[in-house]
DNA sequence: GTCTATAGTGCGATAGAC
DNA sequence: GTCTATCGCACTATAGAC
């Protein structure tokens, strides 16, 4: 038997999650995190840098998995749709789970600094999405444009996803919402 | 002869801004900006809440004059010609001081945290033109898609315009950004 | 004003896996 | 032996209760 439990930082991430529904953010304490996920709260800060941080561990492979799918999309790819792929890929990674991330949503859309926090990963996101257009070859100013508006398609699709049914696919929507947004601009 | 220089929220803004360019954000004291202004330490926070609030000053009447603009575009003008009218409004109200948008700029480029709350209030702006955009009869989610693209367009075309040789026209830059965004949708 | 709880940091020690 | 995840403890800073 290992000395520890594997997976500290998914333990940790399930019972901060747990508890900020359960007891509201700021009633809970790094604390009762650490000693339900059964470790100490020192360790707690090891895998995150501060209590919000833990809501948002997911935001990096994210971000990954989008540039990935942006170099791997066929070298014609047209700048929009090469943003198309990275949504199947963000889809793709947040997975089926509409109870887990509509009880993250709620507890992020509840509290402002959470909010900020999610602001600035999503920035991040533009960032990112931005150098991997630019890496495909698309010229600097068109990438930033198309890499931001991607990001508002992701955010608006995925708010419109978890507040649907939860039969609904997250591809599908946020298919719709880059469509959608192409019928605006026509 | 009055008892108080006049505006003194304006010259608490030209006294931060100055002080934030020539000495840097975090060495600027807010006691060094208000008796640069002529006040005391008190009044500033009498006028804005921290020390960042002071360079965001301009976003609350942006937010209205560009609200206003959707208001007053004829009924039938498309979501995205309306988002283009409120761009319009916005470089009006910003008007033609290049040298004061860079300054202001590079400050906030310089620290993350004034970054963040810049953030912060573009996403209120966009929340305010979904708004704006909804009353006009818009779709809530036409609108909040526009609203989204709408600032990311600001944001950019904004960024745009500060990079570039200061004889540009704001306006201009928004506009090309706009278009921008509608050919690489199409 | 003091006291307490909490967030968050720094560093050395420990018990295994390799 | 090294490397890694964890613990334990001492610490600062801050916000709220009293």
């Amino acid at each position: 038997m290992a000395r520890w439990e594997p997976d500290a930082a998914g333990r940790l991430r399930e019972a901060a999650l747990d508890l900020y529904v359960a007891q509201g953010y700021e009633q809970t304490t790094v604390t009762e995190i650490a000693g339900r996920a059964g470790v100490t709260a020192r360790t707690f800060f090891r895998h995150y840098a501060d209590k919000r941080e833990v809501l948002f561990a997911g935001a990096e492979p994210l971000e990954a998995g989008m540039v990935a799918a942006l170099a791997d999309a066929p070298p014609d790819t047209a700048p929009l749709e090469a943003v198309g792929a990275a949504l199947d890929a963000a889809a793709e990674l947040i997975g089926g789970d509409h109870a887990h991330s509509r009880r993250r949503q709620s507890v992020i859309a509840a509290h402002p600094e959470l909010h900020e926090r999610e602001l600035i990963k999503m920035s991040r996101m533009a960032d990112a999405l931005t150098r991997g257009l630019a890496d495909r070859g698309v010229p600097p100013d068109q990438a930033r444009l198309a890499a931001e508006a991607g990001i508002a398609v992701f955010r608006i699709g995925f708010e419109r996803w978890v507040a649907g049914p939860s039969k609904g696919d997250l591809a599908t929507v946020l298919r719709e919402s880059l469509d959608q947004l192409r019928g605006l601009a026509s």
